[in-house]
DNA sequence: GCCGTTTTCGGCCCGACTGTTTTCAGTCG
């Protein structure tokens, strides 16, 4: 059983006790271990030898879930899960999925109207019986039809971080153009550079007393893109957009910005330690300021929050509660991450020679335009057919294309030989070492036979990486956001292959894959990886998905030393 | 159910908005 699926036992767990009305902190234990499960960089089979405390050390996880995980990794299957499903019926749970309709409801429903699914809700509410429940009205029956319709209609999808970072440009630019107010930013997870964005949050503080909320918030919700207005108040605002993705606005006072965005931008872990923190100091911590007694002492700036609180700033990128907080206390100073400006080459990119849309002319000049020394066209090898890839004579080709190019482009930037070549089932690579001593970037990747099973999958990966001419892994967990989940092998084996080859693991910057993610990067950097973080360009615009790797990175805490195309040139060259 | 620089019991973040009532519970983030 894999970390997912324990996870979501847990998940399901924690979402009936809830229904059934259990201890709010019984039921948040049961979801902040399965998250704490989803976010671990190794498997729990991998974890667990056999003695229980190696499990209930971990973060979340105590003698209860222990006892549990090790049931699920040995039976497959947990007795408790078992008999709290027994007479429970699983269409109660897909309730919670509607917006506004939380535990309670669901359990006033199925106890007074005996409604288990979402079939039967809708036929109650058209009805007209929900508005016979005690604090149901006929608005409530209206909200629950269109939280139906909407649930229908939206894909459950979470957004993918440029989907959402688009939208979110487009509502600030649209903000803008109303007068009076001062500052503007996003928060939440679009500002810590999360692969999926549930809803995106969007901070505006007055210019001054006189400016008006209402005109903000009228200008908001008049927004062309705007499918619903879920609420409108006083502070706070939210719409869904007709992407599907939602919006919300909060108005802030100047004073308090820092500590809205703050507050907004930290997920639910990183803001709870800050508050406990906060506590014991005798302070308290709110989107408002940072408050002793009624004084309040910080709020203006987000610095100034960290900063009272004893603590040095710490980028949005890695506030997730899993440690950097107890970090900044201990070493009252973070380390310096790795920016976009240290990149000064892109390792991965795709050209007309296999499934690229532009030339490596092109390619070239679209890299330029990024400032960078030096960049490596890898096009297809052979065994992806659908892409076109390269066979022997169509590679030799384009190395004459390249040197020419190399010519032309002296002094301006350097083009490196590469290939994106193919690791075969057997974990053989797809070309001949002839052609491979000849490339200066060798990417091996698994893009086919990604069902073998986990020990098969650890050996083919294996076995690629310790081909001498290997240089980099390429997306190493094949994962696609929203679509594909990560091929299933021994990930800290093959992590340790890569650091004896000599092999950099790859942080895919395309917003699809984002793949090594962050639990991976961490793993991998405890053991002494080194990365390089590639756009994998198809096209001319695809270079920007830059920012986008080097986010994950940020969140992984690398800094531009772990990272080789950080490296100048010459470094690179010269590395053993 | 988890956790410990008030430690093995008694806490567990905090506030806004909505709909339904008139003081609040439920939901959300």
């Amino acid at each position: 059983m894999n970390n997912s699926k324990i996870a979501s036992v847990f998940e399901e767990m924690g979402n009936i006790l809830d229904i059934k009305g259990a201890s709010f902190f019984r039921v948040n234990a049961y979801r902040r271990g399965a998250l704490n499960i989803l976010n671990l960089g190794r498997e729990l089979k991998d974890v667990y030898d056999g003695d229980i405390k190696t499990l209930e050390n971990m973060e979340g996880i105590g003698s209860g879930l222990a006892k549990k995980i090790v049931e699920l990794l040995e039976k497959g299957s947990c007795k408790e899960l078992e008999s709290l499903r027994e007479g429970f019926p699983s269409g109660l749970l897909e309730m919670l999925e509607l917006r506004g309709v939380g535990p309670k409801k669901v359990k006033l429903f199925y106890n007074e109207l005996g409604i288990s699914t979402i079939e039967s809700l809708e036929q109650a509410a058209k009805k007209g019986l929900l508005r016979e429940l005690e604090k149901m009205g006929e608005k409530s029956e209206e909200d629950i039809l269109k939280a139906i319709e909407e649930y229908r209609s939206f894909s459950k999808d979470r957004f993918l971080i440029d989907a959402a970072l688009h939208e979110a440009e487009e509502v600030i630019e649209y903000m803008g153009a109303v007068s009076g107010i001062k500052q503007i930013a996003y928060a939440g997870s679009l500002r810590r550079m999360q692969e999926t964005i549930g809803d995106i949050d969007i901070l505006v503080t007055k210019a001054n007393k006189e400016v008006s909320v209402e005109k903000i918030m009228k200008h908001f919700t008049g927004y062309r893109e705007v499918y619903k207005v879920i609420a409108e108040g006083d502070t706070k605002s939210s719409v869904v957009l007709n992407t599907g993705i939602s919006v919300d606005l909060r108005v802030v006072e100047d004073e308090s910005f820092g500590a809205a965005l703050h507050y907004f931008t930290g997920n639910k872990e990183h803001n709870i330690k800050i508050r406990d923190i906060a506590k014991k100091m005798g302070l308290k911590v709110n989107e408002y300021g940072v408050f002793d007694g009624d004084k309040k002492i910080a709020g203006e700036k987000e610095e100034g929050v960290f900063s009272v609180l004893g603590m040095p700033f710490i980028v949005p990128e890695l506030r997730q509660g899993d440690g950097e907080v107890e970090y900044a206390m201990a070493h009252k100073e973070m380390p310096k991450l790795v920016e976009l400006g240290d990149i000064k080459a892109d390792l991965h990119c795709h050209s007309v020679y296999s499934d690229g849309k532009n030339t490596i002319e092109e390619m070239a000049e679209a890299f330029l335009r990024r400032g960078y020394q030096y960049f490596a066209i890898t096009d297809h090898s052979k065994a992806m057919g659908i892409t076109g890839g390269m066979d022997e004579a169509k590679i030799k080709k384009q190395w004459e294309e390249i040197e020419a190019l190399n010519k032309k482009l002296a002094g301006k930037i350097k083009i490196l030989r590469g290939c994106e070549v193919d690791i075969l089932k057997d974990g053989s690579l797809d070309f001949d070492d002839e052609i491979l001593k000849e490339l200066e970037v060798v990417i091996i990747s698994a893009h086919i036979n990604g069902k073998s099973d986990y020990e098969a999958q650890t050996k083919r990966l294996i076995r690629a990486i310790e081909s001498p001419y290997s240089t980099i892994l390429g997306h190493p967990t094949a994962r696609i956001i929203n679509k594909r989940s990560a091929i299933e092998y021994d990930v800290e084996a093959v992590f340790k292959a890569c650091v004896l080859n000599n092999v950099a693991l790859e942080i895919n910057a395309n917003p699809h894959r984002l793949d090594l993610a962050e639990k991976h990067i961490k793993l991998a950097k405890s053991i002494g990886a080194k990365f390089v973080i590639s756009t994998d360009s198809h096209n001319t615009d695809h270079p920007e998905y830059m920012k986008f790797g080097v986010g994950m990175a940020r969140r992984g805490w690398l800094v531009a030393k772990d990272i080789i195309n950080c490296s100048s040139l010459k470094m690179f060259d010269s590395r053993g």
